[in-house]
DNA sequence: CTGAAAGCGCTTACAG
DNA sequence: CTGAAAGCGCTTACAG
């Protein structure tokens, strides 16, 4: 371990006084150009990196900001996490990544890490988190929401309209032809689940078609819950000639299920998801599905972020990411 | 924005001083039960919260580790991301994550994060940073190399061994029966290729079977690189048999290459993979490939990179993480 | 344009 | 077992 220069040897170099060596070098336009180059020039010349854990201290900023998701290790959050870095980089944070597992004691323990200041601010994807969002909200640490949102309006919020992708899903079968239409749902303790529920049932009755209740079946957002929800719907008297599922790995599921069973998407069965995660275009077949652009949900949450951190207010409404079906291969007019 | 209070306040409210404040905190067999005690109520009481910047500043560490990965959409990586965080976090130190997209500005500006110390050290899975790990080594921040390690024997390193995984490959495919084995290579600037390559030609010999150099075709990792690549091979006089492809990715574009040429796999082509990703098991068929243990590797990179910020020596021997060939559908015997 | 001084909020030898 | 003091390495009013 060498010896690390600190501003006060480079300003002894420079022959000036350690406010003048840090103005030159953070703030150069308060200093004569003279003094600027022979700081800079001391600086290069021994080799001057800034101690950032000191002006952390003395400017109470850190630049950083933590990010708590539930899960990595799926097709989903990646891409988030990917327009979060992308744009903390770009305005000078540095991203702590911190997963939750939806595990009560990261929980906390993650949320003791922004309550010790060592980040700016937080942005949360974990919903399980109402105890977590609770406490961010009492120490006061610019906290934005995503997509799985808790907090309500209380807190500001990047999601799109969960209910505004039901009926973007129903206006499409219908649209096909389809009358009899299921809906293999999310985790029953999610909002975002609750949400697609209601805008399925509210869709479906604008258009005129009947809901029974055992066409709405749960399929934990997973691809075996979704093939385990499809088989259900499969063995009722009159199956459904269409399904409407809370996400793609449960559309996945779904299509697996059927096929089990002899059938063909989309001539037998049509299939919708919901994500476009990269493995519905090249599944067999190609999922009609509903876009979230999931890059650009991280590039707004981190910009809201950003602004909440500088000016601590914000304008009371979320933001609401515009989302489109996209049709592909799973989802064709019903058999006559 | 509410008053926090400091040591300082906790001090006063108990009595005592901010030193003895701070030892009742942070290290209470210094002190008398009965002030110890009295501390911690004090603390309780007005909701006190140390300030880690601080404590950062005095003790010289940030119990924060940087971690740089050339990409996090792709379905490699973020099993070896929480395998890094999950045993950070058990350590107590928080992650960083810096993603490169093998972009020197970013390296860069990422390495400047390091050297004013906001971390401790870093862990780094870009192999396209030379440079970076050039003044990684000139400011003497623990550093961890994993898998694509361009710094050699000179850094402390976790990684899997590249021509074993080729050796793995061929000694199954040869004891299919397969002697015309080609070999879909990943990008030629990178150091893991050209040990698989290396790998191969070594172990194809051993096994007394020619290499022709045109059985080795860069696939560049992608899907869509090895489904070009294995076009070419299917355009050759005598194709091969059987194709040992670089990664998993270049494995189904390989697959899905012999079907538009009307071929069957594994019944007129046998294809094998590398790295084990999630998909690779879904796939049709199931893909014959080498599991890399992800999560395990992740967890050791972070455990050696926390022992050599602790003691700042290592063995100096690569970690070497076992690996082994998991048969699945895509290989089978070759037609007479 | 520059410097002396205070201070961000902790921890840790050093004395007692 | 406890306290006074120094100090980690910066930045920023305040004077001049």
């Amino acid at each position: 371990m060498t010896y690390r220069p600190t501003l006060s040897d480079v300003a002894k170099m420079a022959g000036v006084s350690v406010a003048t060596a840090s103005r030159a070098l953070s703030n150069p336009d308060l200093v004569a150009e003279s003094t600027r180059t022979a700081v800079r020039d001391a600086a290069n010349s021994c080799g001057y990196q800034i101690n950032l854990v000191a002006r952390s201290l003395r400017k109470q900023r850190t630049n950083s900001i933590l990010v708590l998701i539930p899960e990595i290790d799926n097709q989903f959050y990646p891409t988030i996490i990917k327009g979060l870095e992308q744009r903390a980089h770009n305005l000078g944070y540095s991203m702590i990544l911190g997963l939750t597992s939806n595990n009560l004691l990261r929980e906390n323990s993650y949320l003791e890490i922004v309550n010790s200041r060592r980040a700016d601010g937080m942005i949360v994807l974990d919903g399980g988190l109402d105890n977590l969002i609770e406490r961010g909200i009492k120490f006061n640490v610019p906290t934005v929401q995503v997509l799985e949102c808790l907090g309500g309006e209380s807190l500001p919020t990047v999601r799109i309209d969960d209910r505004q992708v039901a009926a973007l899903v129903v206006e499409h079968l219908v649209g096909l032809g389809h009358r009899r239409i299921a809906h293999i749902s999310g985790s029953s303790n999610s909002l975002v689940a609750t949400e697609r529920i209601a805008g399925f049932q509210h869709a479906m009755a604008a258009a005129g078609c009947h809901v029974h209740s055992e066409l709405i079946v749960n399929g934990g957002y997973t691809h075996d819950g979704g093939a385990a929800a499809m088989l259900r719907l499969l063995d009722m008297n009159e199956p459904p000639t269409a399904v409407f599922c809370a996400n793609d790995a449960s559309a996945m599921g779904a299509i697996r299920a059927c096929r089990t069973r002899g059938l063909r998407v989309p001539q037998d069965v049509s299939i919708v998801g919901v994500d476009d995660i990269d493995e519905a275009a090249t599944n067999d077949p190609p999922l009609t599905t509903i876009h979230q652009p999931r890059y650009e949900i991280g590039v707004m949450a981190m910009d809201l972020l950003a602004g909440l951190i500088e000016t601590s207010n914000w304008k009371q409404k979320p933001v609401l990411v515009p989302i489109n079906l996209i049709e592909r291969g799973s989802t064709a007019p019903p058999r006559h």
